[in-house]
DNA sequence: TTTTGCATTAACCATTTGGTTAAACCTGAT
DNA sequence: ATCAGGTTTAACCAAATGGTTAATGCAAAA
């Protein structure tokens, strides 16, 4: 059948349409041009733009809390977790670069619909557990040294923002795709270090 | 007179607007109920949607590039400018948290258009200038340790992601204002903290 | 072969939205 | 007082846009 295929060709339109241009930006026409099917149809499948984005959003909002989680799925000590997390969420990013400014601009749009739908959703406890668990955990091992929740705010500012300032950046100094290849695959390495380095107990 | 009170008034409701909403979102009509006049009057003053637009965004970029190189007027050791950057940054951006999000997401809305601008202008001189010798100095001081280009990033990102995630970060974590504007005040000496000791040679 | 029911579309519709126009409104000069 | 200039507005317009409807297609069941 063409069912599933029609739906899920529907979703990846509408996931490349929403992630470029945002929700006021996005049109259902183009949603419906890249999915090479009539406007109609979308309405069919998905009441209204708000229905389509809201699965969209959730979508690439869950992927991105999955990738945070799945860095702290085997017991190991704070630092190995935290070396992986790196590894983890920059490669993750490489494959995906345009979700974290999406999904953070998105919600910065309007934070208290956002808030709405996170209670009604799970993805929200498990991510929020996480979070808490990894800072907690930061604050017995380096608690004297660094407030947790900055060292966990530098972690993920190092890891995220690249991809968010590629843009602005890749105008200034004209970085092209490869070598920013290069750089983000290096870089992993350099965050570990830099970050063991701030660490380091004498 | 009101000449340039009208077009102030019409600039800074604009700006509101704009910076909440993005180009697409924002409705000349909730510009002109702000400003409190007619709409046609914005047309008056500025010929179109894109027109104001593009005045906002130039001074809304040229505020930030400004912030940057302000830093960087006085000549003292690399070590110094750094410092004073991170207080001055995260000063700033206290000051206009919507900033970053604003502008790094509508020049990755359309990233070739944003390079034409600012070819024109004369503000991509100083700042890219100013970039590229902080970079150059980093390289000298500490090449052995770090690539410039990625303690470069890694500063940026410690003093600006954490403002462009706010929204998401409070609806997970729910921080309060109060505890937010603490926790940016003291994030200043945190984060000099952590590149120092990060940098330290032995 | 006919029927049934979902999938798909062309044509439409109502509203929103950026933009225009012609008239009214000031204010300072004559 | 009236004239001339820019300023401001109410009313309007055309295009864009999200959404609907009624008809068509089409495959499986009868």
């Amino acid at each position: 059948m063409e069912e599933k295929d029609t739906e899920l060709q529907i979703k990846e339109a509408a996931r490349t349409v929403f992630m470029k241009r945002g929700y006021a930006g996005a049109r259902m026409q183009e949603i419906a041009d890249l999915a090479g099917i009539n406007k109609a149809l979308l309405h069919y499948y998905y009441r209204s733009k708000e229905r389509l984005y809201d699965v969209i959003f959730m979508e690439v909002f869950q992927e991105l809390m999955e990738g945070l989680e799945s860095a702290f799925v085997e017991e190991d000590s704070i630092k190995v977790k935290m070396e992986a997390f790196i590894d983890l969420y920059i490669s993750t990013l490489m494959k995906n670069p345009h979700m974290p400014l999406f999904v953070v601009s998105e919600i910065s749009r309007d934070p208290d619909t956002f808030i709405e739908k996170l209670k009604t959703k799970e993805i929200f406890e498990g991510a929020n557990k996480i979070v808490l668990s990894f800072i907690s955990d930061l604050n017995n091992e380096y608690g004297e040294q660094l407030n947790a929740i900055h060292l966990f705010m530098n972690i993920i500012s190092m890891c995220v923002f690249p991809f968010i300032s590629k843009p602005m950046l890749g105008a200034i100094t004209q970085i092209d795709d490869a070598t920013w290849k290069i750089l983000m695959e290096t870089r992993k390495e350099e965050v570990k270090r830099f970050v063991a380095k701030a660490l380091e107990k004498r």
